[in-house]
DNA sequence: CGGAATGTTGATATGCCTCAACTAAAGTGG
DNA sequence: CCACTTTAGTTGAGGCATATCAACATTCCG
């Protein structure tokens, strides 16, 4: 009965209703825990996992690598998290997925995970959900990184990412982790290193946030939703967190 | 026995292997037919629909709507696609769907498609594993979109909407349908109208490919697909059309 | 303490935006 | 069927955000 199980529990339960029996056959998963170095891929493009895995600890992200070699991460992923769900039912990774920091994975066995979901239809119905929330991430990527200017897309990028810290109960008051470099900053929000530093002196200047040495500190949540025109309905959570 | 699922049915089958019982329960759903008019929205953002919609006919898109009034193209579907599967399972719209030209749709019961699923698991994964490949659409689109220059964005829209035509068996040879307005090109791309049609005169000048009249024309796949830096692998289709 | 990685800042270049005028094509009503 | 209006697309000029290149400052870490 690992109690690693747990953290995907509580995740699962931010957005579905699961019965006791539910969890007594998700705890009784088996895994493997495995810790992965900073930069270290968990799954590569063009794998075929067995395995799906749960973060534990630490922060995971996906990513896409152009043919120029430029990276572009798709996503951010907490303790919780199971970025690699899809390989359940997609048998070829179109994209790889690595540690940003040093990070403790949980991996399950793809056979164990579809038993289970025969057995507690509940159980794969709240991870197909948590795969649509996924998508709903994703597409709110595709708007920001579209259709705002970097400002904006920076700031509405530690919104979510305090957002989601926060109701996966992983954010002290006031802070949360985020261990990126500026450069993947740019990685991500498709933006060169040197933007990413001024749009964040920018966004320091309005007192409502402060990020440095891979944390990021709000000092004024409703002034930083505001000006990265945040709105957290997207993320689908049954009860908004307070901040 | 709405023949019309016969559309849904064989774009599964792309994907995923159904059983005869599979097939002639998907057959034998409920559903009803409904025809919208260019523009008008089929679901609306904040919308929680009792009935998920297959296209039969027409284009269809997903889009946000940014404060500013601006509209963000979030992905484009064609007869066989459930542009709102989530709503199985995803309470609240975050986005809404609309039709692009005069589109069929056929909408089913989400009680109808629960008590499928329970009945018969592998239909429920085929759909499951459409949601799943949707994402992956929206994952290259965030890509697309943050990390290429405009020509190459618009030439790699080029190649997927014209292979995911051809995939479903809804082009014709060298030549597919796609009823858009050079302004709503850039509500896709995240760009503004005078620069999509400078980037479309740039793609016409290659040879590879002409736009024009809400019809694609691709003379050189192989060329048009060097110019977007498409690869459909992200597509997860079994069989890789020939182009 | 020295070297590597990360971040800051400046100068210059450029892709794309905005505004605007104009052309072309597609309805619409007399 | 033709003028009238509307919508869509082209083209140009000027400006701005962001890229790129480069030098420097800072922090981290062995």
């Amino acid at each position: 009965m690992p109690l690693s199980h747990d953290i995907l529990l509580r995740k699962l339960k931010a957005h579905s209703e699961l019965s006791s029996s539910d969890i007594a056959a998700l705890r009784s998963l088996p895994d493997i825990e495995r810790r992965f170095e900073p930069d270290e891929d968990i799954v590569r493009q063009g794998d075929s996992p067995k395995v799906s895995a749960i973060v534990l600890g630490g922060v995971v992200a996906r990513y896409h690598t152009l043919p120029s070699g430029r990276r572009q991460y798709l996503s951010l992923h907490i303790a919780g998290d199971m970025p690699d769900a899809q390989t359940l039912f997609i048998e070829t990774m179109d994209h790889a997925v690595c540690a940003i920091d040093e990070a403790v994975i949980s991996l399950i066995p793809h056979v164990a995970l579809l038993a289970l979901f025969e057995e507690r239809p509940a159980v794969a119905i709240a991870i197909w959900r948590e795969t649509l929330i996924d998508a709903a991430i994703f597409r709110e990527a595709i708007t920001n990184n579209s259709g705002r200017p970097l400002r904006t897309r920076l700031a509405h990028f530690f919104c979510e990412q305090y957002y989601r810290a926060r109701a996966g109960g992983h954010a002290k008051p006031g802070s949360c982790r985020l261990p990126l470099t500026q450069t993947q900053l740019g990685e991500m929000l498709g933006s060169s290193l040197p933007s990413i530093s001024r749009a964040l002196h920018v966004l320091r200047r309005t007192k409502s946030m402060d990020f440095r040495g891979g944390e990021l500190h709000v000092f004024d949540w409703a002034k930083l939703a505001r000006f990265g025109d945040f709105n957290p309905s997207y993320l689908h959570l049954r009860k908004p967190s307070r901040l």
